[in-house]
DNA sequence: CTACAGATGGCCT
DNA sequence: GGCCATCTGTAGG
């Protein structure tokens, strides 16, 4: 089932922690690629210093932060990497959920095509934010598309059938040094005891 | 195994 | 001009 459009309008700290264990399933030339997240973080927007969208900044970039809760978000970083954001919350909230690592479940030898190393080790695959989405070949064009509409080439569904009593820990964020009193706060979520988390 | 420098360009001041 | 929600190859223990 693919998750609604309800499903992130919430807290996007309660979002962040929902979407561990829930998979990501990107259709493409007729093939399906379907990974299971194991890793996110939350970034709140106008009151977090980390957040593209600190003090609710507006931009080209960001303007995506502020469209309803499933929109994608996809930025470009140290100008050769991708990363994937899901938008949470409201439209008057650009808040969202960075997607920082997941488990390759279906289509395990596309993704080793569209990553350019040769991997032996499935979870080089997807074992980090740009990694995911080389694996996943998502870039910019992305940016705007909906997550829960059945006609997206980006989805996310519910895990039926898949053990509902994870274990989640908390952690800081990753990378953000630069946030300062934010860059403290346990706003990273993880599957306990899985090897596809990043380092 | 760990440590670190370099890649590379859009974004923002 | 400086920074950056990263990754990789290489050097060294």
């Amino acid at each position: 089932m693919i998750l609604n459009k309800k499903f992130y309008r919430h807290k996007t700290l309660r979002v962040a922690k929902n979407l561990i264990g829930k998979y990501l399933v990107r259709e493409i030339d007729g093939k399906k690629l379907r990974v299971k997240i194991v890793e996110t973080e939350a970034y709140l927007g106008k009151s977090d210093k980390a957040s593209h969208a600190f003090k609710n900044k507006r931009t080209d970039r960001t303007k995506y932060l502020y469209r309803c809760g499933g929109t994608v978000y996809i930025y470009l970083i140290y100008g050769i990497y991708y990363c994937l954001n899901i938008v949470t919350s409201s439209v008057y909230k650009p808040h969202s959920v960075f997607i920082r690592a997941a488990e390759p479940i279906e289509g395990i030898k596309e993704m080793k095509q569209f990553r350019k190393k040769n991997i032996n080790d499935l979870k080089e695959l997807t074992n980090g934010p740009s990694k995911l989405c080389q694996s996943l070949k998502l870039d910019k064009t992305f940016n705007g598309k909906k997550v829960y509409n059945p006609d997206s080439e980006l989805v996310i569904m519910s895990s039926e059938n898949v053990e509902k009593n994870y274990k989640i820990n908390k952690s800081p964020r990753i990378n953000i040094d630069y946030a300062r009193e934010d860059k403290d706060k346990k706003w990273r979520f993880y599957l306990s005891n899985s090897e596809f988390c990043s380092n």
